[in-house]
DNA sequence: GAGGCTATGCTTAGTCA
DNA sequence: CTGACTAAGCATAGCCT
């Protein structure tokens, strides 16, 4: 499976393999009641986009809005789509580059706060559902080691009394040697 | 073809089909060099996603901007009916709302995330000499539970694993990945 | 939930209109 | 760019582990 190289060819490929996308879409949302939303740009930099029940009902969800309305076949959202004047379209348009732009910021604002968080605070605040079975599987190993160590803490306390010298010893300072997970 | 009414046939439907409009999607990349992004809501509103070459490239494309950086990896991020073809203007509308949720999608995890990280103040991170052997003992037991924890965690997921290893696919949960540890 | 298996039917490449 | 046609190949429903 690679590139057709032919120009022809790939073109018509193209055509008709995204015409098969779309159609392996609908027939997940008819059989499954999904909701799927499909964007393509050709090789020659072409738009493409299928979305059933609708591009609205998909965005409501993704704003955690109420659909206005959820009954519309494909074909009548076709129809209103077709129906909207230009202009209409328009604005909702730009409405939604703004907001797009906007909400992309925001993105990029909460990610820089979070890697400098991350510094900041250290590796083990991170939600665990976010991590990989790898990271997760050196966390274990990190939480061992500091676990030993508290344990080590307690026991020279517990034996010779409040004598610690080094004064400014962190719990979180031990250092990473990744053990086997039973 | 109608909505299966069993429900675990539907669900396992979904799951492969889910697969199958993932794979030709990534075969028209392949075979046309073309940029495909999917975004699937499940029947009980899970999101799904997929993206070549990236989530980020296609909405960069999207705003005629250069992409600032250029990784080829696929990811994991985000179909259909009989054909229906709209005029350019409501294409290009569709692909902006996509990508708009796209981007809000990830806002929203990045969000959770910091929610969650804002919740933990960071209790352990504290020197253990100004700790009373009281709280030194809560602080072991605390750590103990977090330990036993991360063991649960690890078993969980190695025994009935999300299939990790293949970055295409994902299921809405997290495409973040953390920093690495010490 | 994931993956293997098989018969069936659908999709596709290639070509022409 | 779309439709039709055919042979070959692939996806999938259903069943099982």
């Amino acid at each position: 499976m690679k590139r057709i190289e032919n120009e022809d060819d790939r073109h018509i490929t193209f055509s008709k393999r995204k015409s098969g996308i779309y159609k392996k879409a609908s027939e997940l949302t008819t059989l499954c009641g999904a909701e799927v939303g499909v964007v393509i740009f050709s090789p020659s930099g072409k738009p493409f986009s299928f979305a059933h029940p609708s591009i609205d009902s998909i965005s409501n969800r993704f704003l955690n809005r109420i659909p206005p309305e959820n009954n519309d076949t494909t074909q009548a959202l076709v129809e209103a789509h077709k129906k909207m004047r230009l202009d209409a379209i328009k604005e909702q348009h730009n409405e939604l580059l703004n907001d797009f732009e906007s909400e992309k910021e925001r993105g990029k604002r909460l990610e820089i706060m979070d890697k400098e968080r991350r510094k900041e605070k250290g590796w083990w605040d991170v939600p665990i559902e976010s991590l990989s079975l790898e990271e997760l599987q050196q966390m274990y190993s990190s939480f061992q080691d500091i676990h030993d160590n508290l344990a080590n803490h307690l026991r020279m306390r517990s034996t010779f009394g409040e004598s610690s010298s080094s004064s400014m010893f962190h719990a979180g300072t031990s250092t990473q040697q990744p053990d086997q997970f039973p």
